[in-house]
DNA sequence: CAGTGAGCGAGCTTCCGCTTGACTT
């Protein structure tokens, strides 16, 4: 048995540690927290100074008896969970519960899983800070104060089931004024004027604008008609050198951001192929807030840089971590061995290990060098100056292997037609030659909708949540149906467009798509419902600043300056009672809006949430003749849904005739338009308008659709017309009645037998339930409840 | 992928942060 028993917090850290530490040290890992607060109402009591009631959740059970008979065996144990709050509290949690002894328990910390670095933390033990862990014992208390004392409310007076938090609804919030903000955007439209120009020699072309632009079409028009018969000439050419710096190595929140941008990852998808990479030893932790590297990780990457590109490439860097609240308990995320440029894997972890790889090494190498040129073209009928832009790299630097993305919301207003690149050589006084000149109406732009990751980086500013619960808070909002994820198609726009060319001007109108929308964050109905709510009643729980203010005095606690219970009593007892008055006296929350009065039937129309969601109704509930009703449809809103669009809603479903003796009817549903015909459906082509679907229209559509899917039967089974295999999605596939089941991987197509099949349908768990697997959150707690008796 | 939109009313829901698998899909 080893003498020293040495405890982590993750496994594959344990695996690296006891490599470094030989046969004398056992490493184990506790897996995260190995305590939580007892799960109902009475975990806290608030009337006897927070005292706390903690239990092992039956997952962690079997690691604490473990490392139990370890302690006890050993005769000494060191505890080396982080060096943050949480990672203290793990140690405390860990030092009460397996029984240890202060004379044969030690604290150690690290910031880095080298030899070294561990050897040096084994020679400098410390004892547990008891003021960190009450700094985190502050934090939980408070969090499932705030959580179960606010979500009650909402059940009480919006809907049941529903949740609140310090960090979630915040997060609700931010989509939801950001929602706002776009709604009531006024965009605005001016003329840009860009020319092209001949240099004279040569048929060199460039471009230049105008730096200001024109509100008033005629202005736009007045402008082309003086430059009709100018003269231009270069009045002046400046060239300065300027230099671009790399970003910093990669954090959690930054990685999300770039995998976002370059790869289309959801956070949640970048975490789990980090965390494969990380298990697999190709990257360093991937849950941080810090851009600190390693002095042994900075000495390998610059010998990578010299190995593969040279000495003028390297640049030595050491990054400071400015976010709020940020704890560095870790190294920033970089490989873990910088001289492996790939690696092998399935193709997201090759793209985000190199993604990872790169940015890790730019951060160590030199700036690029670039050399700006601007030249600025006078006109003889003006007083206002055209200006082109030029840049030319002279040194690559660290964009010889990374080049950041940026954000929509940070692009330049001026689109992208202002391009940098390279101008043809000029001279000061030089006389040009105008090719055209266009005078375009352009818009302004709204705030841009957040992706994940842009609120994941909003988030991060405003110091709320951490690195382990950025992924979760963003699948938490959308699993309580706050917050979607979607596309939206856009709507088309019409602009004008005046050209100066050969000696005329002419104006066309043209169109553009705007505000379409992908993979963005749009809030519903019930979000917006229970935001509004939440400002109106609670006001300081879910101001932006909320988090920043106790995290300072969560740091006072951490410093010994204040008492975990003084800070909690302080924003309890208000707090509680806010709770109080908001039950006894707040109105039902409802979110309903009268839209008119429906001219055929004379009746009000209305909106509201309903049991199924957001709808429309025609009538009350008073009138003799029952109410009608319809659904919102995807990118409706309560807020701002007009008559005609609500009424629109009523014209669906809508019967195009028969066809084989059956009713067609045309209907919009969750994947768009269809047709539904004989129980089946057909979706839509696009183009099409629902609302003039001929019959003959929807005969031709099913019967493509028929066509299209005998094309996709590989194989009938001659025992059972109803078996077949099929070409799906993502695959063959088996149809057997109404089951589609999964061919087991490896299995030869061709070789499938009708008794396969059968084997298949009896063991697919599908089937038991009888109904496909719709409404997975009530399947869940009724295994709960079974379970619990 | 539809339509549904009522009411009965026991027992349940819920937080944030630290970690992985064991589960489906």
């Amino acid at each position: 048995m080893a003498k020293n028993l040495l405890i982590v917090e993750s496994p594959a850290k344990a695996k690296t540690i006891e490599g470094y530490l030989g046969k004398d040290f056992l490493v184990k890992s506790s897996y995260g927290h190995i305590r939580d607060l007892v799960k109902g109402d009475d975990a806290i009591d608030t009337e006897n100074k927070f005292q706390q009631k903690y239990e092992v959740p039956s997952d962690k059970k079997a690691i604490v008896s473990e490392l139990k008979k370890l302690a006890k065996a050993a005769e000494m144990v060191w505890l080396a969970s982080d060096e943050d709050r949480e990672g203290e509290a793990i140690s405390w949690h860990l030092f009460e519960t397996l029984g240890l002894k202060e004379d044969n328990t030690k604290r150690i910390v690290f910031h880095e899983i080298t030899k070294p670095a561990i050897l040096k933390a084994i020679d400098s033990p410390r004892k547990i800070d008891y003021n960190l862990v009450n700094a985190q014992q502050a934090r939980r208390v408070l969090d499932r104060l705030v959580g179960f004392e606010l979500s009650p409310v909402l059940w009480r007076k919006v809907k049941p089931s529903l949740s609140a938090g310090r960090v979630q609804s915040v997060a609700v919030r931010l989509v939801v004024d950001r929602e706002r903000e776009i709604n009531k955007f006024n965009a605005e439209a001016a003329y840009k004027i860009v020319a092209i120009f001949y240099t004279g020699k040569g048929k060199e072309i460039f471009k230049a604008e105008l730096s200001k632009r024109f509100e008033e079409k005629e202005e736009a028009s007045k402008f082309l008609k003086d430059c009709l018969n100018a003269s231009f000439a270069i009045n002046s050419l400046e060239k300065k050198p300027a230099k671009r710096t790399p970003s910093a190595p990669f954090t959690t929140s930054t990685l999300q951001q770039e995998a976002s941008r370059k790869l289309g990852f959801s956070v949640a998808r970048t975490m789990q192929v980090a965390q494969r990479l990380y298990e697999a030893g190709r990257i360093t932790y991937m849950r941080t807030d810090s851009v600190n590297l390693s002095d042994t990780a900075i000495q390998a990457a610059e010998q990578e840089i010299l190995k593969a590109y040279g000495e003028k490439y390297h640049k030595l860097r050491k990054y400071k971590t400015k976010s709020a609240g940020a704890q560095e308990a870790h190294e920033a995320i970089r490989p873990t061995y910088f001289s492996e440029h790939t690696i092998e894997g399935d193709a997201s972890e090759k793209r985000l290990y190199e993604l990872i790889w790169k940015r890790a090494i730019a951060s160590q190498m030199s700036e690029a060098e670039f050399e700006k040129t601007v030249a600025k073209v006078g006109i003889s009928t003006r007083s206002e100056e055209l200006i082109a832009s030029g840049e030319v790299m002279k040194f690559d630097g660290f964009l010889k292997v990374y080049f950041e993305s940026i954000d929509e919301d940070q692009e330049t207003a001026t689109d992208n037609d202002s391009d940098n690149t390279l101008l043809p050589p000029l001279e000061k006084g030089q006389q040009l030659t105008l090719n055209e000149m266009t005078a375009t109406e352009r818009f302004s732009r709204p705030p841009a909708r957040y992706t994940e990751a842009s609120l994941v980086k909003k988030l991060e500013e405003l110091g709320i949540g951490r690195p382990s619960t950025y992924a979760p808070t963003i699948s938490t909002i959308q699993n309580r149906g706050y917050v979607v994820k979607e596309e939206r198609e856009g709507k088309i726009r019409e602009f004008t467009v005046l050209t100066l060319n050969s000696g005329e001007i002419q104006e066309a109108i043209k169109t553009e798509v705007t505000g379409a929308e992908r993979n963005k964050m749009f809030p519903t109905d019930i979000g917006v419902l229970v935001n509004d709510f939440l400002v109106e009643h609670f006001k300081g729980i879910i101001d932006f600043n909320f988090t920043a203010k106790v995290e300072k005095e969560f740091d006072e606690i951490a410093q010994g300056n204040k008492e975990w219970t003084d800070m909690l009593e302080g924003f309890y007892i208000p707090f509680h009672s806010e709770v109080q008055d908001t039950l006894e006296n707040a109105e039902r929350a409802t979110h309903e809006r009268e839209l008119g009065v429906d001219t055929i039937s004379g009746k009000p129309v209305s909106v509201r949430v309903g049991r199924f969601g957001p709808l429309v109704q025609i009538g009350t509930a008073e009138d003799e003749e029952k109410p009608r009703f319809a659904s919102l449809r995807k990118g409706q809103m309560i807020e701002t849904i007009t008559f005609e669009e609500a009424m629109e809603l009523f014209k669906l479903p809508k019967k195009v005739g028969e066809y084989e003796e059956k009713e067609m009817t045309v209907a919009i549903g969750r994947f768009g338009p269809y047709i539904r015909h004989n129980s089946a459906f057909y979706s839509l082509p696009k183009g099409i308008d629902p609302l003039d679907v001929t019959q003959k229209q929807a005969i031709d559509i099913i019967n493509e659709k028929r066509q299209k899917d005998i094309e996709k039967i590989i194989r009938v089974f001659d025992e059972n017309p109803e078996a077949r295999i099929e070409n799906g999605r993502w695959g063959p596939f088996v149809r057997f009645g109404k089951q589609n089941l999964k061919i087991p991987k490896g299995t030869d197509v061709s070789a499938i037998t009708y008794e396969d099949v059968l084997k298949w349908a009896e063991s697919d768990p599908k089937a038991k339930t009888g109904k496909s697997a719709k409404k997975t959150t009530t399947r869940k707690t009724t295994a709960k409840t079974a379970k619990k008796k």
